[in-house]
DNA sequence: TCCACCCTTACGGGGCGTCACAGTCA
DNA sequence: TTGACTGTGACGCCCCGTAAGGGTGG
């Protein structure tokens, strides 16, 4: 007799809700194979099958109707579906390539002025809306020399603090992290992520928690595992204190 | 008398819809500031200004919610939430190009052998899901030898393709691109895309049109102004034929 | 009998699209 | 008067979250 799941069996291994799974089912997406004779929904092993499949699509950003056709149609063209959904991605990778950048002049023309020049900002937006920017050279087009060189100096402080703390501990990777020494070096961490994240804690802490996954490429931090098992053990000496 | 926009001017001012602009008024996120005696809206100059100021921290990717605290709290913390964007957006950013890989894998997978090993996919996916994946390796963790030596080989014979003919066209820019070689060149370009993008001339157009906007960088056919000049005098000798 | 689980039904939300019906401006 | 524009009101969409009120399984 091959194993059947309930409903709660069924969303713990696919780590959603019940009322997904009442969704699925009202929408047709995903009926139980079974029920009981009181009507208690019973999922079978192809079910958790087909569910995979679901979550998996939805993963990579098909809408559940979409899904429904690659499922269910057999003849349906799965191939050109996965292709239309690659541009898709690529044109909204690159949205936010661009986005990121802008936000960052935002950011850093906030800092240094307190003030923000809507009317520049938005003139850029509207330009990376008609496409109209390569990804890289947008503000060489969109701001006056003088800017360019206010904006490149002012990332350039910023980097270079942070290249100095991870050449430190690199250079110190030997030392005790839970030492004096890898203490201080984790505050220097915690100052700059502070200044970068405005004081905010549980900000710094998604900015580590970021860095550990590598979810953030760094240029002038970048990913490392020794710098990432000093850092850890540091924090842990700073907790204790 | 300073001017007064009606809703129908202002919302092709910025491209959005009259409904948008009544959802605007009724969720006090952009007011006219005045109304007719018969209570037709009339938006100032300033009112412009702010709705441009939506729009663009709209495309940022900000809720109608944040952008109203932005705009209306003047002691808001706007520069806490330009950073908390940004860790958003890099996130999301990521997350996009595993999914991409993904997808690539897939395709090539698919093209090759007309199935779809799911319980893979599955699996890559649920561990790109738990973050367990760093960007550029995951397939050397959740595929055999084989299936990784088969993946790279059938992503090389596609690039070599691309790269052919990339250099085919670069080594006679200075032949007449609405010549027979000239038109001979787009039609393999046609080829190539029609054979990645499964015959759907739509499809083909898009790709056309990202290259010349350089919305997705190729490495192996990149994007250069002088072969896309080429390119479109040549297609429109092909159309005009 | 207990209690965790299950059922169905229904409302809400974000950001509008899309009617319907009626009044208004040139 | 015509016809383009404007107003308000209301429902729908997508993907569920969140509850209400009651029945079931072990």
């Amino acid at each position: 007799m091959p194993k059947l799941y309930t409903i709660n069996e069924l969303c713990h291994l696919a780590s959603i809700t019940v009322r997904t799974l009442h969704y699925y089912d009202e929408i047709n997406i995903l009926k139980p194979s079974q029920r009981t004779h009181k009507s208690h929904r019973r999922y079978s092993e192809s079910d958790l099958l087909r569910l995979q499949q679901i979550v998996t699509l939805k993963h990579m950003g098909f809408s559940l109707e979409k899904i429904k056709q690659i499922l269910n149609e057999h003849k349906f063209n799965i191939l050109e579906s996965l292709k239309i959904q690659l541009i898709a991605l690529s044109e909204e990778e690159n949205r936010i390539k661009k986005v990121a950048q802008c936000i960052n002049y935002l950011i850093n023309q906030h800092e240094s002025r307190e003030i923000i020049d809507w009317s520049k900002v938005v003139n850029i937006v509207e330009a990376l809306k008609r496409k109209e920017i390569d990804s890289q050279e947008w503000y060489e087009k969109y701001l006056t020399a003088m800017e360019i060189q206010h904006f490149k100096q002012f990332a350039k402080k910023r980097t270079q603090k942070w290249k100095l703390l991870f050449k430190q501990i690199k250079d110190n990777l030997a030392t005790d992290p839970q030492g004096d020494f890898g203490i201080q070096l984790v505050k220097k961490w915690i100052a700059l992520a502070d200044e970068a994240y405005a004081n905010r804690p549980n900000l710094r802490d998604k900015l580590w928690e970021s860095y550990k996954a590598g979810v953030i490429p760094h240029r002038y931090f970048p990913r490392d595992e020794r710098v990432i098992a000093y850092l850890s053990k540091a924090f842990e000496a700073l907790n204790n204190q």
